[in-house]
DNA sequence: ATCAGCTTTTTTGTCGATATTCTACTTTGT
DNA sequence: ACAAAGTAGAATATCGACAAAAAAGCTGAT
């Protein structure tokens, strides 16, 4: 867990397995809920979708699978985790624990060099267009690259890697729920805003402000995607009756 | 990531496959500390000291990799992490973080079963024998199971499977450093009163009292092992001179 | 119709062999 | 003697074939 960890990507040098290019790209596909399809993974699927032998197939699997992203079980192979509203409670919940310690220790042990990142984080954002021009129904990927980026550099300066690390986690699963409810139209709602007003706290020193407004943050795009599971929606179309286990 | 997860172990009916079964083994035997004499694990020495194919074997220590109980380089191999007292220091204070959210949310959502599994986990604890007899160096693994499963049972009511994940884990990292540095004699230690008092306020609702005992508790441990590395102790006796990367 | 038990098909998990990449050592030129 | 280049050996990563298990399909009796 991921993973607890910096999942490298090895993007410096080293050449990358072929492990690791699957690991990748079937990452992100999920975080795009380009998968929200499909219900279980076969593996004969992913080799041919992403065109690798089973063995590094396999070993991505069991990667994602560890990190949470995935299901397993023994003898019958890996399967998208079920998406619920009790559960994107739940993440949200402990997304909020984590964070709102996570900022407060990066605030409290503030450097000169993480305020920079910050800043910057945040101006980036403010230049990317949240959605694509030719197609409104979907984000533009490379904002949530920043967006993601942004709130990182909120609390790299926390000490703890572990910590980051968890987040990173939380923030991989609540992005999955953002982008499966996404295909409804959706609410205005002034994103920018609320990332400026955390940054300006956050920079102030201000960490009960920045934490609530944060926390708010979170709260409120969790608030906005249950309330799309709750008018009905099911990403899988033409599911079949229920599977036992 | 972990593991963010429930490593199910496959216990229940469902017969285990070789990679898990691997996979178990390995990560009982790096928790225990049997494997600090390797710094480098190469997947030929894996599979012929646990009796399996290369693959179900990668696959096991992907899963670790994953999970943070072991590092990857992509063409390099596995490796166990390098234990170090700063790491130590940063695991401790992550730890911290975490488990005082999760015992505070435990009691505030304690429910008449999770105070009956504690008293039981409690007393199961105290009826084992920290040390086994013929041999006092090493710790009875018995009591190091009830001892996890204790820990566990306090924050079993926070109300958060992630949470509880990644609390897990880093008790596995804990409980490796705990290990590695047991070679040396010790201070004696009232472990179990400790535990009796974490319990005791944690069953009267006296969060407060529960939390600084239970940090208190934490840091204690780090502090003895971190006293005996700087006692000079280093597991890999005739280690080979400098690496880059 | 329905359900138990058998057969077929699909899918997972594992093995053995091979290509690719790294590492340590030797050679060569200055 | 030293560094760059080359080379032999070892380890990693990958493929393709196969065994084992689960899921789906089928038959026949109640």
């Amino acid at each position: 867990m991921t993973n607890g960890n910096t999942e490298p990507g090895e993007s410096r040098g080293g050449k990358s397995t072929l492990a690791s290019s699957v690991y990748q790209q079937l990452r992100d596909d999920l975080l795009r809920g380009a998968l929200e399809s499909e219900t279980k993974l076969r593996v004969e699927w992913v080799v041919s979708r992403y065109g690798a032998g089973a063995s590094p197939v396999r070993e991505a699997l069991n990667r994602l699978a560890a990190e949470g992203l995935l299901g397993r079980h023994d003898q019958r192979g890996f399967f998208l985790m079920p998406a619920s509203a009790t559960e994107l409670e739940e993440l949200t919940r402990t997304r909020c624990w984590l964070e709102e310690r996570a900022l407060r220790e990066s605030i409290a042990h503030r450097t000169a060099e993480w305020e920079e990142q910050l800043v910057l984080a945040l101006h980036r954002l403010a230049r990317a267009e949240r959605r694509l021009p030719e197609d409104p129904t979907t984000n533009n990927p490379e904002w949530e690259k920043l967006h993601r980026a942004f709130h990182r550099a909120l609390i790299a300066a926390c000490r703890s890697h572990w910590l980051i690390g968890f987040c990173d986690q939380l923030s991989d699963q609540a992005s999955r729920y953002r982008l499966i409810s996404q295909s409804a139209p959706g609410v205005a709602r002034d994103d920018l805003g609320e990332h400026r007003i955390i940054a300006e706290r956050t920079l102030d020193g201000d960490a009960d402000g920045a934490v609530e407004a944060l926390l708010d943050h979170y709260r409120l795009t969790a608030a906005i995607c249950i309330e799309r599971f709750a008018q009905g929606y099911d990403p899988r179309a033409g599911a079949s009756k229920a599977r036992r286990r």
